[in-house]
DNA sequence: TCATTAAATTGTT
DNA sequence: AACAATTTAATGA
C-alpha cells in the first residue's frame, strides 16, 4: 500500500517518515461482504487489522450454544494486536456486519514498528488502555438488564474517539445491526431508540443514529 | 432532471 | 415472526 494512502489512519501521525514507508510495505487493503466471517475463532490470523468503512462485530460463542458480542468496531478502530503480540489463536469470531473494507498489517511489520517506534507504541498504549475500561465497563453491564440501557451503551462505545476515531457524531447504523451488537431483538431496539430519543440524546434517522450526548448515553441508567 | 420501481429500513402487531 | 408504512437507491425516459 502507499504511504500516502496510511496518512489518513489515525496512528499515521505518531509515525516517522520513515517509520510510515516501513508500515506502508506491510500494509494491504482487503473487501469484506455484508455478513461474512473475517475470521472464525481459533484461526491464525496474525495481521493487526483496521477499519477503513463498515462494521465489524467481535463475538464468541459460548458453551450452551448462545452467542456473546464483546464489542463492535467502526471507522477508523483497529484491533487484533492481542493475537499477534502472543503469536496466538484468536479468542473470537469476527463477522463484518455491513459490507467493509479493512486494512491488514502483517504481523513482522507489526512487531517492527513496536520495537522500533516510539509514536507506534504511545499509540498502542492509549489504545488498549481505552479498550481495558471499555470491558470492564462491560462486565458491569452485564448485570443492567434494561434493554434501553444496553443500547446506549453500545451507541456509546462505537462513538468512543480513541477507539473509533473516524466515527463522529453520525453512525451509519440500521437497528437490525445494532440488535446483533447489543444481543438484543430488533423491536427492543425500536422501543430503546424511541426512548433516548425522547431523552433528547440521540436522532433517530433511517439508517443513521446521530449521537446528541455522548456522556449522557455512557451514564444512561445509572 | 424527473418519474417509476425495487429494495431496504423502521415501527407495530 | 410477519405485517404495513416509510424512506432511500436504482433505473430509464
Amino acid at each position: 500500500m502507499k504511504s500516502e494512502q496510511l496518512r489518513a489512519v489515525i496512528w499515521a501521525n505518531d509515525l516517522s517518515e520513515p517509520e510510515l514507508t516501513r508500515a506502508s510495505a506491510g500494509v494491504v487493503e482487503r473487501r469484506f461482504q455484508k455478513g461474512s466471517y473475517i475470521c472464525h475463532r481459533g484461526d491464525r490470523l496474525d495481521q493487526w487489522t483496521g477499519v477503513v468503512t463498515g462494521l465489524v462485530k467481535m463475538s464468541s460463542v459460548a458453551r450452551n450454544g448462545k452467542a456473546i458480542t464483546f464489542a463492535g468496531i467502526g471507522a477508523g478502530g483497529w484491533f487484533g494486536e492481542g493475537t499477534v503480540i502472543k503469536n496466538e489463536a484468536r479468542k473470537y469470531d469476527l463477522v463484518a456486519l455491513r459490507d467493509t473494507r479493512l486494512l491488514l498489517m502483517n504481523a513482522a511489520t507489526f512487531r517492527w514498528l513496536s520495537e522500533n517506534s516510539l509514536g507506534f507504541n504511545r499509540f498502542l498504549v492509549r489504545q488498549l488502555n481505552e479498550r481495558l475500561a471499555q470491558f470492564i465497563a462491560a462486565t458491569e453491564y452485564e448485570r443492567l438488564l434494561k434493554p434501553a440501557t444496553r443500547v446506549a451503551r453500545h451507541l456509546a462505545w462505537l462513538c468512543n474517539p480513541v477507539l473509533n476515531p473516524h466515527v463522529h457524531d453520525r453512525i451509519e447504523i440500521t437497528q437490525e445491526e445494532l440488535s446483533l451488537l447489543a444481543a438484543v431483538s430488533r423491536p427492543v431496539v425500536s422501543k430503546s431508540l424511541q426512548t433516548l430519543k425522547q431523552a433528547g440524546l440521540i436522532e433517530v434517522e433511517h439508517g443513521v443514529i446521530v449521537i446528541r450526548n455522548l456522556a449522557g448515553l455512557a451514564d444512561f441508567g445509572n
